[in-house]
DNA sequence: TTGTAAGCGTTATCAT
DNA sequence: ATGATAACGCTTACAA
């Protein structure tokens, strides 16, 4: 056995407790989960060593003997600094707090292998359900096993890949239509396409196919030369200039995520181009202090974030049907930046 | 002991596939840890049946057994949602992801009693080390005992009440003194300001304090007229608005905080007032987006929850020092808007 | 009303 | 190179 040398005033365990008071371990535990047959004397001065001691009950080793399992949540996303995850982290904190789980949080940064080592490390501490917003190229099927097992997993935002589960999305492609066709009606032609990177993420696929959907419904031709990129603000507003710079400039940018469009707003403000009508995918709190408004399609982060969290709790209550896939509404929010007619001579 | 009804499916344990491996528990353990006299004949059988029982080693026993604490750092802030502190806690989940920690995570909603429900299961789940962005008005002599014990805590942002601990605090003073003293050196006399809530929030007294004194240094008089908050956007864009349209308006405001700033930018855009001179408190993505755009007193969030975590892992590596403090500068960022001149007749 | 002993899934000691 | 056994801190069945 281990006669590991305690660390200098190490924490007092129950045990501990039980020899100060002069009682048994079970008893201290009874009085701790405030089970009935306890004399008030007893309980008394168990409460009082507690104190004296400043000691902590061992969640770890409640759990193991309970139910081997963890209290808590693993969620991995791929920024926290991404008011959008932030948002989405925050609503999925909310739920699952009213069940007295705790957050396990970590970032993966969009790299599939960091994703994988950082939801491996969540599964082996023992978290009861997995809510993962994944990285662009990752590769689900090594969770097969946990869902045989019965662990309760949520995608968020983007689907799993190689494993069935459950997802709540937005619904990219209908947004991205809308926001385009909204354009078309206002008069454009030529509207630019700003994306975020990787393209293979899913929801730049979907929001690149509503563009190119509401276009061809509109009998406008696809000009390559109006697509361009940028995952952060920077590259987004480099990706801008290029747009309006152009031979045949766009006369409008549909800006397909929240940092591509702030990145549309930086740049535009700077070049005082304040004439190329803009609407943005994701709602962003100054919207609203533009002159025109900013137009975006507004989704709904917090609620993707809750909803995720109550697909899990459902599953942990015994919810054993098929995996399902929520896809949550977007609403286009009219501001004025989207309704800008053409500059003239250019449409 | 209990014969507790196994959970459908219950997750293999170690022991299940030491005895499909035909070997002993330590054995499978001796392969896991990549000790080292292990025939390569065993390791491989051991290995498939780990494959094959899709076998994840339970981290909770792992850290009852080896340290008795758990591999993680608790991390509390007030609000998920709000990019300031999204990008603390994103500082911080960086630094401790270096050291193999995970790190668990608990919204306070700025309130004390919340604060110290989540602070409370985080010490009983044994997170090595805590991280906390205090309520206002939250008292933590209830760490004390946690500190005798020798666990490492550090607050962020707002320090401490009743304990003595590590903390990481901005120069709210100097930034706030730095932001009036520029408005008054480009000629304003009548500034408001724009403070977050409650009004006993240490960044708050902070800020104010130096409000007062870049003002007194001016010999200009203090007048409660030009006093009014609103923590988030949209009260700011109330108090704005009640403040530009007082008798005698202020001709430049100082917001105090992200929100504040937010508030105040809707709502001058929303009155066409883009004269009043605007310097606010903590660095946003669009400030650049405006014209002109916003100068701010930028703080360094990241760096914020960087020095945090790195405070608590020195402190686990044995750095047995009195507590710290650690005082980030801030820096005046000029983009125009706090660079406006008084609006004409009205300074 | 209280105590004894077993056991949750690991790893450490000491054998062999 | 491998195994038997105890122990981490707690809860629970059972006994007293």
């Amino acid at each position: 056995m281990a006669p590991r040398p305690r660390p200098r005033a190490a924490r007092p365990t129950l045990k501990d407790v039980a020899r100060e008071a002069g009682v048994s371990a079970r008893t201290v535990s009874r009085v701790l989960n405030r089970e009935p047959r306890i004399s008030e004397r007893t309980r008394k001065r168990v409460m009082a060593k507690v104190e004296a001691l400043g000691f902590r009950p061992n969640l770890m080793a409640r759990n193991m003997r309970v139910g081997s399992r963890d209290a808590a949540v693993g969620l991995v996303i791929p920024d926290l600094a991404n008011p959008f995850f932030g948002t989405v982290a925050s609503g999925v904190e909310e739920v699952i707090r009213t069940r007295g789980l705790n957050l396990v949080i970590a970032s993966s940064d969009e790299d599939p292998d960091r994703e994988r080592s950082v939801v491996t490390t969540l599964l082996e501490r023992q978290v009861m359900a997995l809510i993962l917003v994944p990285s662009a190229g990752s590769d689900h099927r090594y969770l097969r096993h946990e869902r045989r097992h019965g662990l309760p997993i949520a995608f968020l935002d983007r689907p799993p890949a190689g494993v069935a589960a459950d997802a709540v999305l937005s619904d990219n492609f209908e947004g991205a239509a809308r926001a385009v066709a909204h354009l078309v009606r206002h008069g454009h032609r030529r509207i630019g396409f700003l994306g975020d990177e990787p393209a293979m993420l899913y929801t730049r696929r979907e929001r690149y196919r509503g563009y190119r959907h509401a276009l061809e419904a509109a009998s406008v031709e696809i000009d390559p030369e109006l697509i361009d990129h940028g995952h952060h603000e920077g590259d987004a507003a480099a990706a801008t200039i290029r747009l309006v710079e152009r031979e045949h400039p766009p006369t409008a940018i549909f800006a397909a995520n929240n940092l591509a469009c702030m990145g549309a707003l930086i740049a535009l403000t700077r070049a005082h181009r304040r004439d190329v009508a803009l609407v943005g995918f994701d709602d962003f709190t100054l919207a609203d202090a533009f002159e025109p408004g900013t137009s975006v399609v507004a989704q709904d982060p917090e609620r993707l974030g809750v909803t995720g969290a109550e697909l899990v709790l459902a599953r942990l209550d015994g919810d054993r049907s098929g995996a399902r896939t929520v896809v949550l509404p977007t609403e286009l929010v009219a501001r004025g930046s989207g309704e800008l007619p053409p500059a003239r001579g250019l449409s």
